[in-house]
DNA sequence: CTTGACTCTCCCGTAACGGTAAACTTTAGG
DNA sequence: CCTAAAGTTTACCGTTACGGGAGAGTCAAG
C-alpha cells in the first residue's frame, strides 16, 4: 500500500493526475481511508495505470480509454477504435504537413520581398448560389460599369429586392492578357424567381471546394495587384487554378465611386499533384509568376 | 457599415467569433453605438480580419497574432516567430507520425495475437541515480535472493536507512541465453555516503534517454514473459535495445515471498536507423523475435 | 404600432489537467 | 508525549479558442 505521493513517484505521474483519474473514476485507489480521506494505492494497480498511459499515448481520449477499461472490451472493438484513431492521426499528419508548407511559403515570402504580402489571401470553401445574370464579351474590364447599369435595368421591377443577394462578376476568360473579356454579371438570389424573356440567365453559380479569396478595397484598375498576389500564393503553396474566377461585391457598389468598391476576389484552386520545388524556405528564389 | 450579422456572413465567420475578437481587442468594430451597444463593422476591416484568419491558419496563437497586429511588427520579428512555429510544427508532425506507427503496431498485435498484449509496455525517460551496489557473476538468475541477502548485510549499519532508495538489479549480460549472469544489485541513494572498504561499489546508475518499461508482479521466474513482450514491442515499434537492462523493485521485496515481488523492468532503447518493414498493419505477419 | 428578426451581455461548457489556498493527517525526532 | 515538518485533503480558478443558450433590449418593415 502506497500513499499517493509514493505511488506517483513510482509510476512517474503527478499526484494531481492520480486524483483526477480518481475523480473521473478511471483509476480509483485500492482503498480510501474513511476518516482522513487519504488514498492508498497498491502495486497491483500499476499495470492498469500503465495501460491507461499507453492508450493515452496513442491519442485516445480519456472517455475512450474508460470504455476500453471498464467492461473488458472485445479486441475487435478495440481494433475498430484504433482504426478510427489511425485515420484521425493520418489526417492530422497531413494537415500539419500542409500547415508546415504554408509556413515555409510565408518565410520565403519575407525573405524575398522583405515583408509578408500574401497575408490577406485566405483559403476556404464557397457554397453554391442561385444566380441571375447577364453575359457579355467586352473589350475592357473597366467596361463593367456599363454592364452593371444594364443589369440593374433588366432586373429592376421584375425581381423583388428582398430576393437579391450580392452582385457578382464572373470572369470566364482564362487568358488574362487577352483583349476580350467574357464577363458574366448578376445577382445571387435567396429564392428562385421567374425569368421572363429578358436575356437574363438563371443558373447555379458553381460551388468552390477550395477557393483562394482576397478582399480588395478600391477600383477595378487595382485588381491586377490582387490577382498577382493570389497567383503567387497559389503557386507557392502547392495549388493550381481550377476554373474561372469571380468577384463578389461585398457592398452594393456606387457606380460613380469605383474607389470605394469592396470586392472579394475568388479563385477556385486544387492541390497540384506534382510539387516542383520541395526545397527549404531560403531556396525559393525564382520569381513566381502568375499563370 | 454592417451590423455584426451581415459582417459575419460576408467574412464567413461566426458572430460569436467577432464578439470574442472584440472582447480580446484583436478586432474591434469600426463603431459601437453608445446606447444600444450594437457593433458596426466597415468593409475596410476585412483585410485585417483576413490577416488574422491567415495567421490563425498557420497555427499562431491569438496572443501571437495580437503581437503581430498591434504594433506593426518588423518583418524580421515575424520571420523569427514563423521559424519558431515551423520547428514546432515539424516536431508535431514527427510526434504524430510516431504515434501513427504505435497505433499500427497495436493493430497488428491484435490481428496476430487476437488481443493487445503489449498494452503495459510504456516508453519514458529515466533519470540518473546515485547507486551503491555489489556485482557478481552467478549461474542462475534465481540466485538473486542470495545476493540480496549479501547486499543487506553489507549495507546494514553502515548507511542510514533514510538515505536508501530502491533496490535495483542490473543485468550486465547481453546474451540472454548464456549460462552465466553478470548481475549487479544495489540501492539507489538519496545522498552520497562514505564507501568503506566493503566491496561495495558507489557509482552513478546511468540515465536512460528512452526506456521501455514494464511492471511485473510476480516471481523472477516469470521475468522472461515480460522480457519477450518488451522485446516484441521494441522490435515492432522501430526501436532497438541500447544497453543493459535492469529491474527496479517498487516494493522492498520479501525474500521468502517472491510471488509478491513488484518489479519494474527497464530496457534502454533507441530509434532504429533502418526500419525494415514499412508496410501496412496487416502485413506484419512474420513472428517477431526478441533480440 | 406591432411583430419578427436581430443584437446585447452574462454565464456555462469544452479536455485534461496544473496551481494554489486553507485545513487536516501522519510521521519522525526529541 | 509533544511539536514541527512533510504529506494529504477538498475546493476553486486558470488554461485555448471559442460554441450554446437565456433573458433583455433594439431595429426595420408592414
Amino acid at each position: 500500500m502506497f500513499r499517493i505521493g509514493d505511488f506517483s513517484r513510482i509510476a512517474r505521474v503527478s499526484c494531481r493526475l492520480l486524483r483526477y483519474y480518481d475523480e473521473i473514476s478511471l483509476l480509483s485507489p485500492h482503498y480510501v481511508d474513511g476518516d482522513s480521506g487519504y488514498r492508498y494505492y497498491s502495486a497491483a494497480q500499476l499495470p492498469r495505470l500503465n495501460r491507461i498511459l499507453v492508450l493515452r499515448e496513442l491519442g485516445l481520449s480519456l472517455g475512450q480509454i474508460a470504455r476500453v477499461m471498464e467492461d473488458n472490451l472485445s479486441p475487435s472493438e478495440l481494433r475498430a477504435m484504433l482504426l478510427l484513431r489511425r485515420s484521425d492521426v493520418e489526417r492530422a499528419v497531413e494537415a500539419e504537413s500542409d500547415r508546415l508548407r504554408l509556413i515555409e511559403v510565408s518565410i520565403a515570402q519575407i525573405d524575398n520581398n522583405g515583408e509578408l504580402s500574401t497575408d490577406d489571401v485566405i483559403m476556404r470553401s464557397e457554397p453554391a448560389h442561385l444566380f441571375l445574370s447577364l453575359r457579355r464579351t467586352v473589350d475592357s474590364f473597366a467596361h463593367a460599369r456599363v454592364l452593371i447599369r444594364e443589369l440593374h435595368e433588366a432586373v429592376h421591377g421584375r425581381v423583388h429586392s428582398s430576393a437579391l443577394g450580392s452582385l457578382v462578376a464572373v470572369a470566364h476568360a482564362t487568358e488574362f492578357e487577352a483583349d476580350l473579356f467574357d464577363v458574366e454579371i448578376g445577382f445571387t438570389l435567396t429564392e428562385t424567381v421567374p425569368v421572363a424573356p429578358t436575356g437574363l440567365i438563371l443558373r447555379e453559380l458553381e460551388p468552390m471546394h477550395t477557393a483562394a479569396v482576397c478582399v480588395r478595397v478600391g477600383p477595378p484598375e487595382h485588381a491586377h495587384l490582387v490577382t498577382g498576389r493570389i497567383g503567387a500564393f497559389v503557386e507557392a503553396s502547392g495549388y493550381e487554378l481550377a476554373g474561372s474566377n469571380r468577384e463578389f461585391f461585398l457592398q452594393r457598389p456606387r457606380l460613380d465611386h469605383t474607389e470605394d468598391w469592396v470586392v472579394e476576389m475568388q479563385f477556385p484552386i486544387r492541390k497540384r499533384r506534382v510539387i516542383p520545388a520541395q526545397g527549404q524556405a531560403g531556396t525559393l528564389t525564382a520569381p513566381v509568376q502568375f499563370e
